[in-house]
DNA sequence: ACCTGAACACCGTTCAAGT
DNA sequence: ACCTGAACACCGTTCAAGT
């Protein structure tokens, strides 16, 4: 009742996974990949960076569970939309999470059999199911689509992780194609033809539509069923 | 013509950055990522640390480098081949040398619009045009079949950076598969279903199938021309 | 112009010592 | 059982000093 235990707020509260993972995240949000170093997240959490590993074996396993609580956020799909809509939606998904946490996206691509990744090929490979695939070919379909997820995902957090932090995203995609225009036409003259098209671009939308490329693809060498 | 001189080798040759580049690739080769230090590297050129620094401006320019050097050497369908089979051959040139290299796979990811990039942008593109690909849905098609690729390189790589050096590819795939098996059929249903299709699965003929995947729904996206 | 190598400011991780 | 924080073995990078 007194002011000053209102005050107190959560410093006392005994150090856990959870806990440790929960400033993990926020490090990483805030201050970057290059931010999460033991002594930052030991000053964080009050204590010191032995404490840390009481409860956790070192800096992959961290990054791990980092990376595996923004997966586990991730919504979409799994209403009575058609299996196409529920891709899509899902694959929007990671896209906004890695997005919204850009270090997810370099993680991802490093977990290769792991939890993070076994949770989005779990879901996509339902909506492939739901497709009505043929069974030898879903294995194939599921990769392809997480494939390509991780992949956009990779440049995306590159992406971003070059960026300045302050300019915004027309001003880099303009940056990028004014450099693109610069290139040797004669060593470039693909890229230098669609650097245009870059300059009024919807990073989302382009995603959604390498997604319908596949989902093409994919509904394309399917027998038809009624 | 002494002796000595036979064996004089080329520790006296002068400090370059291709030196340098070169012996951060057989570092990276044989040591892997973790390997390359600029100790370890002025030890395998016979000089200090600093001499390294007048020729490249610090780490990331050295990998970005190095990367370079490697993805300049793919090889592949620039001969008279049908612009799906050039896509395929292009495509199998970048999985090989990432099998070959797998740090490239990581590199590859966190450089953007960098040049090792660009280079393999390029050559797609020059391929979707001559797909006949309305002009307007080529950047999207070549960006499709771009983040395929680096997906999977980061997958390849992360896979074989997970990897025991002396287990093989089978062993492994058995492993996955395995464990896939084990995992609760209440929360991970598909990924159990297909986990036999894993046990027998060759790479490559994977890697392709997704591409063909995509390359199906960019031709049906194209209207039919003569 | 180019190289040397000690020194600086960091890391992740360990571990004796405390409670 | 859990936490502390000094200490260890490394990093990348800098820079005065040499040739």
């Amino acid at each position: 009742m007194a002011p000053s235990t209102r005050r107190a707020d959560r410093r006392q509260e005994p150090l856990s996974r959870e806990r440790i993972v929960g400033a993990a995240v926020e490090l990483l949000d805030t201050v970057g990949e290059g931010g999460l170093t033991f002594r930052a997240l030991s000053e964080r959490l009050a204590t010191g960076p032995g404490a840390i590993y009481w409860h956790v074996t070192g800096k992959a396993e961290l990054l791990a569970a980092a990376t595996d609580a923004v997966v586990a956020t991730i919504p979409g799909g799994d209403s009575d939309a058609t299996p196409q809509e529920a891709i899509r939606a899902l694959a929007l998904g990671v896209f906004d999470a890695i997005d919204a946490h850009p270090w997810v996206g370099t993680q991802l691509a490093r977990t290769p059999g792991q939890s993070p990744m076994l949770r989005i090929f779990e879901r996509i490979g339902r909506h492939v199911q739901a497709l009505r695939v043929p069974e030898a070919a879903q294995f194939t379909a599921a990769s392809a689509l997480m494939s390509y997820v991780l992949g956009v995902a990779g440049q995306n957090a590159a992406n971003t992780r070059t960026l300045q932090p302050n300019t915004d995203r027309t001003e880099f995609l303009d940056a990028v194609a004014t450099a693109w225009t610069e290139l040797d036409p004669d060593q470039y003259p693909f890229t230098r033809n669609v650097a245009d098209q870059l300059r009024n671009h919807d990073d989302r939308a382009e995603f959604l539509a390498g997604i319908d490329l596949i989902l093409t693809g994919i509904t394309a060498g399917r027998q038809s069923t009624g």
